[in-house]
DNA sequence: TATGAATGAGACTTCATTCAT
DNA sequence: CATGAATGAAGTCTCATTCAT
């Protein structure tokens, strides 16, 4: 009976703070980290100010919340790489990652719009999280660059600056088709394109001199 | 006599708004928008704080002013074009703009560091003067890549998801290897290993399938 | 439960803005709308400044409540007058009348002193309400004048210029005579010799020329 | 020479003063004390900040400048008052009184209306000089209707009830006739007929019992 | 556990007054 | 004497957080 009783406390209460969580999102990615007061999140949540302080200990840490959620979301889209010794090499399964990326993002819009469009200059913890993200991300695709050149799929140059303009392509996709707006986006069809412009650049062709001048 | 004493008068005016202004910056650019309150700036500028608001009506002022001077920089650097007749392609410039661009926010860090870390969701104001930016960018970039492509130089794609890509990369070299620390940098290497991921892409050769799968 | 709990919310809620709303009438009196701060009003009221917010949105609005109360009551005892058929003629009922507004203030006497000694020029809200209230008064006491003149108890004489006149005299009386201390009054003794003197004027016997001269 | 010198110089000083307070006038007869602010009046003088602190210590200072020089006028015409054995009796010279006094409001209506809407509740000093200027004209008045009592042109009735009501319908002629707006008054007109209702009363006859009912 | 009234530190801004030039 | 930039105390209002019910 004990048994029963609070494990039926202990999930309606992680529902009551899924609830406040769910609802929170959007309010962030609509006004702000700054310009969402916990009034509005209560009246988002329908529930008693002093009800969110039960959940939440401060508005800080329901919006680190709200960021470790996209952030283990993404991470495990990213990480879903197969590794198994008769997988496809790695650089070959990167439209399967981006997409499954875009797709996440898409999905968790609001969540992904606070993160980036706004968390950011909110404090050390979220700048610690973001830059660890970050890392994370630019390490492994640094790593990833690395076993094409061993496998002679990547041409010669920094994979370290190369991560991080891959990075800042995807970022700037992202916010320019994904986030921009609420309309539908051809995720594939984006995918490809951008890996496209990523895998042989803009030239026309590959001359001797391959930098214009 | 009146004019000196007017001419000093309006010089000493524009000095004291300087000093004020500079010294907001680094302010600004470490506790963020509205991690600075007024009195950090005015302890930062060494002024009462009455003699903050005779020269900024309001901290969103200063605020714009700070975002408008290192916008107004941006865009001389970008715009610094040569469009005489003889002049050599616009694409061949890129590597000076790309440059110069990289070299005013090296000269900037702390501004820079607003507009790239902060100067998002802070009010109408701001979001729109950041979005115009952007869009001058893209635009700009947008019509380089087409007559680039009239002129053979450019393969076949679509140029706005290039323009973002692209901007995107500038936008990830700035944030990492630019604003991330105040160590120096070596803009020219930097510029020209960017734009030759750019231009020739990361595949090791280009074959009949340039993406991978 | 919930009627009750909500029923004992709105009486507490109520009673809260009352004791401000109270205390604050002595302050506003004492010191004036300018020199009483916020600070002061909820010294007074015992209560911390933001509680102050939660039945008040500033401090314009609550002096406002103070003056709309006073009008209220005012205008509650002038509008008193019994329009039945068989009701004696208006002028009749006016020593009545009279002496329920003397008495209105001073059982008011902090609101009144607020209106007759500082409500004016603090902002076209203010000035309109005391505007108003000056007209209405002014314009029932010219139409009971010109009732007076039709049923012949009232001299021939210009009914506005007359009505600025009475209600000069009893602006006169309450402020030397009610407003002035916060001695007893002997209502019924000021309101008929007031009337007194309106109603036959100071000459020792009408002559055919009234005025001197 | 020192003794021209000095003369002149004082004489620079007077004209400078006035011109101060001159333009300080219509600058708090529309905006009020609290509206109106020191830059709004050495604004209206054409001279700088500290030029005015050279001829008035503070802004109240001015005020009560302003204050005196009305209330000296005012007082100024009443007492003009024909003492001579063989003058007219007091009561008969009022019309010319009052006509004196209500054109010098006309003639200051920037001032008057400073002290009729304004200058309340400012402070003690304020406050002591504006109950002393009512108290004269109380105490002149009162001492005027038991002469007329005594000479049998007055009936009996309190004579400090009979010069607060008698000061209350000049206080509303002067409020709602003169300065309310800045049409040109019929002073002559607006006397006699003040005088009239004042004297004769309203009623249509004086019956036995001349108070209605 | 849920509630929401209460709290008070702290934000931005104004303006009467001073003083070096 | 004249100037006007500088000052800083004090004002109004917000909002994250607490706690008695």
């Amino acid at each position: 009976m004990p048994d029963g009783r609070s494990r039926r406390a202990a999930e309606s209460r992680e529902a009551r703070r899924s609830q406040i969580l769910d609802r929170a999102a959007p309010v962030f990615a609509s006004r702000g980290y700054h310009g969402a007061s916990v009034s509005d999140l209560v009246t988002a949540a329908g529930v008693a100010r002093g009800t969110f302080y039960l959940y939440f200990s401060s508005k800080d840490e329901i919006f680190l919340a709200l960021l470790d959620d996209l952030l283990r979301h993404l991470r495990a889209q990213v990480r879903g790489v197969d590794l198994r010794p008769d997988a496809p090499p790695i650089l070959d399964q990167l439209p399967a990652i981006v997409g499954r990326v875009l797709t996440t993002l898409l999905d968790n819009r609001a969540l992904a719009r606070i993160v980036f469009r706004e968390a950011v200059a909110l404090g050390p913890a979220v700048d610690q999280r973001l830059a660890a993200f970050h890392q994370e991300l630019h390490a492994w695709l640094a790593a990833s660059l690395r076993v094409g050149q061993a496998l002679g799929a990547v041409r010669t140059l920094d994979p370290e600056l190369t991560a991080t303009c891959l990075l800042g392509s995807l970022r700037g996709v992202v916010q320019d088709r994904v986030l921009a707006s609420d309309a539908p986006v051809d995720v594939p069809g984006l995918t490809s394109a951008l890996l496209d412009i990523a895998w042989r650049g803009i030239a026309a062709a590959p001359g001797p001199s391959a930098t214009p001048s």
